[in-house]
RNA sequence: GGGCCCGUGGGUUAGUCUGGUCUAUGCUAGAUCGUUUGGGACGAUUUGACCCAGGUUCGAAUCCUGGCGGGCCCA
């Protein structure tokens, strides 16, 4: 019956999530798909302000470690790009002589992320002469400014960082905040005046990613990419990578190491307390709109979204119950969400003239952390309804209004949590193992899909390779968070306590 | 990169194989009026669609080609 029921809303399964997924993400009213160009979705008001809030801890976070806002042009000079991909053939070179042969592939993927950028070629009736292309991140036209304002050592560190909107073409298939072809993106850009400065940097980096990822409520696996994976542009990269339902990896945050490479190639340096000219260490640190697809493919369950308070657009919902019984009813709930408002919660009264089982399935679709009825009965007691998204039906005085709100969306956040941890737990097993036979690599057991796999690994580049040819599944790298004691590797059978995954990523 | 499927009111769906009886069906949503309101209300009235461009044909939602858009599978 209640199945019967939500089907008509249209809301599939969770655990059909490829179905579950496209369909919430509308039915919740963040995005309007429908626009014409794929991969662009409109923000509706609902996920717009969500993506807001998430902003706004973001931006409480540059503040917090003193990082300003910037905002550059959308775009760039195709000249511009010349240096960038000097740099990188320049580096691909360097990395192919100096480094241990095992760590490299040869596959290499050729010409950069040209193939990958909306062009400019026109400006009304004319063509241009230096076609332009749309920022598909903003390393280029950041790097072309730096060197104007860094001249002595009391410029630095820079930290800078933007909230724009970038461009990648894809041609694969989309999905809302997760594969799209306009990106909400933020982006940090830092310069400092020696390697330790810019590997302070990315210790920062990693801790404002666990502050956001603790008031999202969820846990992800952070690890420093392969190199093979790693932009040939940085010394080293670190994602942090959130587990789906489906078991899929999705990697919503990076902070690459540049040390001293771009600065080389875009002549950013300064002059030291010794009057030395020196380079500048950079680093980036990137996040996007798919924090947002991450809360909602961690959190949401069949009846909808669940928010997390802090990013709640409406935390609070009010609902008048029979007001046409009683003439006190509209004005109290006015006055308890007018005491809401004042205390700082996200608040709305829903005055709809439908049925108040209406209103519960409408605000439990778009997450609202709590629920509050109130009508002539609970006038008479003294009390109020309260239903929480994440379960159960509360009576609590009108008088603990405040306490028992902002309790509940603590209890809120805290389920979120041991669910989500939950979650990460039943997706990340042990690695089955793996044998050399006369015939190949076996591996010891079948693999289960939609899982990933956790292992010791202490192999070089082709060790890698066996594994992800035998699985079919991709390696995360080096988690930041070792094992405790050594263990195997699962290719050499070396002692180590670098510990490994393998995932099918997004 | 390779293969496959799909496109009908706001959403969903019938009709497409076998061209005409389809200015197009059901559900849902929307609008107006009335009765309603403690977990998806009911009645009456009503608005609203064949993705685009070519082609085949006396005749195209239906067949063919291309574009755009959506989705799936494999690498």
């Amino acid at each position: 019956m209640a199945k019967h029921d939500k089907a008509k809303r249209g809301i599939p399964s969770k655990d059909d999530f490829n179905a579950w997924y496209p369909a919430i993400v509308e039915i919740a009213d963040l995005v309007d798909k429908r626009y014409p160009i794929k991969g662009m979705d409109v923000w509706k008001p609902y996920g717009w302000k969500a993506m807001t809030l998430i902003d706004t801890l973001t931006r409480a976070e540059m503040e917090r470690t003193d990082h300003e806002e910037y905002n550059f042009p959308l775009l760039v000079p195709e000249d511009l790009l010349d240096k960038e991909n000097r740099l990188v053939s320049l580096l691909k070179k360097a990395r192919e002589e100096g480094v241990d042969p095992s760590e490299l592939r040869l596959d290499e993927e050729e010409g950069g992320f040209k193939k990958e950028v909306y062009w400019v070629k026109h400006a009304g009736e004319n063509e241009l002469d230096v076609p332009m292309f749309l920022r598909p991140t903003s390393e280029t036209p950041m790097y072309t400014m730096f060197p104007l304002w860094v001249r002595s050592h009391g410029d630095l560190p820079l930290k800078t960082f933007q909230i724009v909107n970038t461009f990648r073409y894809e041609t694969k298939q989309t999905r809302s905040f997760i594969r799209v072809r306009e990106i909400h993106f933020f982006e940090a850009h830092t310069a400092h005046k020696d390697q330790a400065g810019a590997d302070e940097q990315i210790t920062q980096d990693a801790e404002i990613v666990q502050n956001l990822l603790h008031d999202l409520c969820f846990p992800a696996i952070v690890s420093k990419r392969p190199l093979w994976d790693t932009f040939p542009g940085a010394w080293y990269s670190t994602a942090v990578d959130v587990v789906m339902p489906n078991g899929r990896t999705l990697q919503v945050a990076t902070y690459h190491h540049y040390k001293d490479q771009w600065a080389k190639a875009f002549d950013l340096k300064y002059e030291d307390t010794n009057g030395q000219t020196q380079f500048c260490h950079q680093t980036t640190f990137g996040m996007s709109e798919r924090m947002l697809g991450a809360v909602v493919g961690m959190h949401g369950d069949d009846a909808g979204l669940i928010f997390p308070p802090k990013i709640a657009p409406i935390q609070v919902v009010l609902m008048p119950v029979a007001a046409h019984l009683d003439h006190t009813v509209a004005p109290t709930i006015e006055e308890m969400a007018a005491q809401l408002k004042a205390a700082g919660f996200r608040v709305k009264v829903d005055n709809r003239d439908i049925r108040p089982g209406a209103k519960h399935y409408d605000w439990e679709i778009k997450g609202v952390p709590l629920r509050l009825e109130l009508g002539p009965r609970d006038i008479k007691s003294g009390q109020f309804v309260m239903s929480m998204r994440t379960g159960g039906k509360e009576f609590h005085d009108s008088s603990e209004l405040i306490n028992v709100v902002s309790d509940a969306l603590t209890r809120t956040e805290n389920e979120l949590r041991v669910r989500s941890a939950a979650h990460m737990s039943h997706f990340v097993i042990p690695f089955p193992g793996i044998t050399q036979t006369d015939g190949g690599w076996q591996l010891n057991s079948d693999l289960e899909d939609g899982k990933v796999y956790e292992f010791a690994f202490d192999g070089n580049d082709s060790d890698a390779e066996i594994l992800e040819r035998a699985s079919g599944l991709t390696f995360l790298g080096d988690c930041i968070e070792p094992f405790a004691e050594p263990r195997p590797c699962a290719v050499t059978g070396r002692m180590t306590t670098r510990r490994q995954h393998l995932a099918r990523m997004y």
